[in-house]
DNA sequence: AGTTCTTTGAT
DNA sequence: TCAAAGAAC
């Protein structure tokens, strides 16, 4: 009996081989790791069951079955597999861009029970740990990287076959379903959903992503982050698409890809910077204890209308813009003086798109303590922010309803308005200028 | 993937 | 007087 690990379905040669080939059958199983599941919000816990379900549906309209077990991957895998009178198993399981351990771990097991687990798919274009410089050392930088990522090349996407003959095996029953918390709107599941939403976005928005991507208040970004951190479509399908069309859209959204990429690679790498600093001699840095202020920048309390109105769309949607992301990254840690890990954290428990390398990367960046050389200090100003990306107000007016009514100038200082602050809405926390220069005074005890 | 202060040159 | 460009932080 042999496994091949793989999480997709849409174009996955792995399991287009095996529904090619054989008659004896495919079973899917999906390892929810309790150890890599940490810190999992009900967001995702609630996205994935739902995008379990659609997986599921898929499988059986071919005939095939997904499993979903629980538990320690390596114990469970087996488990499954002696349960299971089948010579070929697919085994998809949320590693993640770090979990080669894991995989070797299973691997091992399953060696000494006579099976062979084959690795052949990666949620990521090309796998992390693949691209390496020309004396085989990862990469640190991202331009390079970049350069060789896209040097390196990847395969095209595959149709999935008409008639398949899978296996039929007893189904197991997806994780329950989360209660969501009122008001909590999610976007809807599944490879169907993923790849109509990519279409879509293709014909009416990749033309301006360029110019438009840092706008919150357009919205117009392809909200492809969600269905790429659940394997529901795979970035070989969308650089098949991208490399057909021409122009600065796509090339930039290739860019943004392949900032995904690079990340899962130096997490791949470093694995203790899911948690740890990158920059070691970032950890001396100053911080103030999480208290009040953390719990007013949670809940969108701050005062400032661009910082409040991305985390109200983070608790109302699971989702953040990513302009935003970084706008209230920075407040953390640069205004409030507070430890980019625990907004990371908060990040990971609300995000629906909550991607490990992702997340714990970006906010690494923002921290100064990132593979970014930065030879510079960067604060954002959010009233700055809010001008120039929020220009009419749009996106603070949807998510902060005490400021609903406010037009012109003062919009993103309310503090200054001639009425005053709004009803209701908070004074600023902090001043963001006095902060700044306690950022950057703090940077300097630690760089000097 | 920043901000702010200064200089410059056109109005 | 002020926008654009450049340097410094």
């Amino acid at each position: 009996m042999w496994f091949r690990r793989d999480l997709r379905l849409a174009d996955n040669p792995a399991l287009l081989d095996a529904c090619e080939s054989g008659p004896d059958g495919v079973l899917a199983l999906f390892v929810l790791d309790p150890a890599l599941w940490e810190p999992a919000g009900v967001s995702r816990r609630w996205y994935l069951s739902r995008s379990l379900a659609a997986l599921d549906a898929s499988l059986r309209r071919r005939g095939g079955a997904l499993a979903v077990v629980h538990g320690d991957p390596v114990r469970e895998v087996v488990r499954a597999a002696r349960a299971v009178d089948a010579s070929r198993v697919h085994v998809a399981a949320d590693y993640g861009p770090y979990g080669h351990g894991r995989d070797l771990a299973v691997e091992r097991a399953l060696a000494a029970d006579g099976m062979e687990l084959v690795r052949t798919g990666s949620p990521y274009a090309v796998a992390p740990g693949r691209v390496r410089t020309r004396s085989g050392a990862p990469y640190q930088v991202f331009t390079p990287f970049s350069r060789a990522w896209a040097e390196h090349g990847w395969r095209a996407p595959v149709d999935p076959p008409e008639a398949a003959r899978w296996l039929s095996l007893p189904h197991t029953a997806a994780a329950p379903e989360p209660r969501l918390p009122d008001g909590l709107q999610l976007p809807e599941a599944g490879e169907e959903s993923a790849l109509r939403r990519w279409r879509s976005y293709l014909d009416a928005d990749l033309v301006d992503y360029d110019a438009e991507r840092d706008r919150p208040d357009l919205d117009s970004t392809s909200h492809m982050s969600v269905h790429l951190k659940w394997g529901e479509i795979h970035p070989r399908t969308m650089l098949a698409d991208l490399a057909a069309r021409p122009g600065t859209g796509p090339s930039a959204y290739r860019r943004e890809l392949a900032f995904r990429e690079f990340y899962a690679d130096v997490l791949f790498h470093r694995p203790d910077s899911a948690r740890g600093y990158l920059r070691p001699q970032l950890a001396a840095l100053e911080y103030d204890e999480p208290g009040d202020r953390l719990r007013a920048w949670q809940e969108g309390r701050t005062g400032f209308p661009l910082v409040d109105a991305g985390m109200r769309q983070l608790r109302a949607r699971g989702w953040m813009h990513n302009r935003v992301r970084m706008v209230v990254a920075s407040f953390l840690v640069k205004d409030l003086h507070i430890e980019w890990q625990h907004g990371a954290r908060h990040f990971m428990r609300w995000l629906v798109d909550g991607d490990l390398a992702s997340n714990m990367h970006g906010w690494q960046w923002v921290a100064g303590s990132g593979t970014d050389p930065a030879p510079y200090v960067r604060v954002f100003n959010p009233v700055v922010q809010g001008r120039r990306y929020d220009p009419d107000g749009t996106y603070v007016r949807r998510w902060v309803s005490e400021l609903a009514g406010l037009e012109g100038r003062c919009l993103h200082e309310p503090w200054t308005c001639p009425e005053g602050v709004p009803d209701g809405y908070p004074d600023p926390v902090v001043d963001h200028r006095s902060e700044r220069a306690e950022a950057l005074a703090r940077y300097e005890r630690v760089s000097g």
